[in-house]
RNA sequence: GGAGGGAUACCCAAGUUGGCCAAAGGGGGCAGACUGUAAAUCUGUUGGCAGACGCCUUCACAGGUUCGAAUCCUGUUCCCUCCA
């Protein structure tokens, strides 16, 4: 059996690790704890939080022991690492309630009552410490001339740092410590954001216990220009269907640059590398099957096969020309509203394909609306009920927003 | 606590001898053309309401001076730098 290290080496998943070839020894010799953290910042986790949870996969496949930490103690303080900014604070309630959203979700990638796999919250050994018993066990080991030389506070020297948020590191590191401890914990690994932060743990261990542990950072998910992915103009992409509808997830990666094909392949699904490297050196057109598998796949993954096909067929349905369109965003209106008729740009601002009023005649004038596929041309333009057909009429904004509209 | 600098629209950033400022420029977004539901490129557009020359809200916040303020004055808040 090949070694994993191997696997996420060739998948592209690992940016940085300390020791690999120590590590890659131990990861070929023994079942290994390891552990990788995620802060509760949100209720739901994110497109870019599959690339961890598949580096997961493939490690607890390959017969090693995951450790999922919620950083319910972490996110009260929020890791100030790359960011520009100080992150609002988030009362502990919800941080609790955003921990167990991400547990059930995990649920769904990994079987977390299997024995191999355990979910802790950092909460249970952050929250009481006494804070100059920390300070002199945990805190001496910090060199502050150091810490201040780390690149993930770099955007933060022109713009300040509090003492907070500077603390985070001794808390994340604490907890590989507490997980060595506990689990026999050998490997952190997470988002390569996380470098300094997971180094520092790495270090702490081995100082304190003298044990040789590892840090392993995996690849973020950036398009090939380095910019991040997972966010669009309308926001994040989520792994939660009420947030990101399964049909918008599809579409956002049948989407990626070609550019970004192979990268996504290999990292956000589990086909062979034969057929991640077949696919992604279709040339023209043909690359759009690329993205259609890559499509298909990750919508799988997240939300089911059943999802993920409905999602293919409306996409075939509209861009492709027959098919169903059951999972396009829809709107439900009173059909008596359309009884003396209404105007186009009151339609565009309810269905919210426009914000506001001037953005709908706006687009009107730009020749970016559709009704049914035909091109409104009159700002004035009045739907009747005569315009819908089935109770349906379909509406599209640019090349490829679509909403549909169902009477009721 | 002391000294100085700053806060402009989604972001960066002009503008601070008061009117010509809904506010330059760039980025981003949106739309159009070209395409492959891609990229690059080119064009248009980018506070709201009305869309005809009109009106309303906006330049950290609250007041004030003035016929008139992003621009001047007062107070407040926040941020940065140096000093303690």
């Amino acid at each position: 059996m090949s070694n994993v290290f191997d696997v996420l080496q060739e998948r592209g998943f690992i940016e940085q690790c300390t020791h690999p070839d120590e590590l890659r020894e131990l990861l070929g010799t023994e079942s290994v704890t390891f552990y990788t953290g995620f802060d509760a910042t949100a209720d739901s986790l994110t497109l870019g939080h599959l690339i961890p949870i598949m580096g997961i996969m493939h490690m607890h496949k390959a017969g090693h022991k995951p450790i999922l930490l919620l950083g319910g103690a972490t996110t009260m303080i929020g890791d100030p690492s790359g960011k520009s900014e100080m992150r609002k604070m988030l009362t502990r309630e919800i941080i609790e309630e955003n921990a167990q959203s991400f547990k059930r979700q995990f649920s769904r990638f990994l079987d977390l009552d299997d024995g191999t796999t355990k979910v802790v919250n950092n909460a249970d050994w952050l929250l009481d410490l006494n804070f100059l018993e920390f300070m002199r066990d945990i805190g001496r080991h910090f060199s502050v001339n150091r810490m201040l030389t780390f690149e993930c506070y770099k955007s933060r020297m022109e713009t300040g740092l509090t003492f907070l948020e500077f603390s985070y590191m001794l808390m994340q590191s604490y907890d590989f410590l507490e997980l060595f401890r506990r689990h026999n914990c050998r490997l952190q690994a997470g988002g390569n954001d996380q470098w300094s932060n997971i180094l520092a743990g790495y270090e702490l261990v081995r100082k304190v216990e003298g044990e040789s542990v590892f840090a392993m950072t995996f690849k973020l998910l950036t398009t090939s220009e380095g910019k991040k992915m997972g966010k669009t103009e309308a926001g994040t992409i989520w792994l939660d269907p009420e947030r990101t509808s399964p049909y918008e997830f599809y579409q956002y990666l049948r989407n990626i640059d070609d550019a970004d094909v192979e990268n996504c392949l290999s990292l956000l699904t589990f086909l062979p590398m034969d057929e991640v490297r077949r696919l992604s050196s279709l040339e023209g057109a043909e690359i759009n099957r690329a993205k259609e598998v890559l499509a298909f796949e990750v919508t799988k993954l997240v939300h089911g096969e059943e999802e993920a096909k409905k999602a293919h067929e409306t996409a075939q349905a509209l861009f492709g020309g027959s098919g169903t369109h059951e999972d396009m965003p829809s709107t439900e209106m009173k059909r008596s509203r359309f009884s003396e008729g209404m105007d186009i740009i009151t339609l565009l601002t309810e269905t919210e394909l426009a914000g506001s009023r001037s953005e709908a005649r706006r687009l009107i004038q730009q020749g970016g609306i559709y009704l049914e596929e035909e091109r409104v041309g009159d700002v004035d333009k009045i739907v009747s009920e005569e315009a819908f057909d089935d109770n349906e009429l379909i509406i599209r904004k640019g090349k490829k927003v679509y909403h549909r509209v169902i009477l009721v």
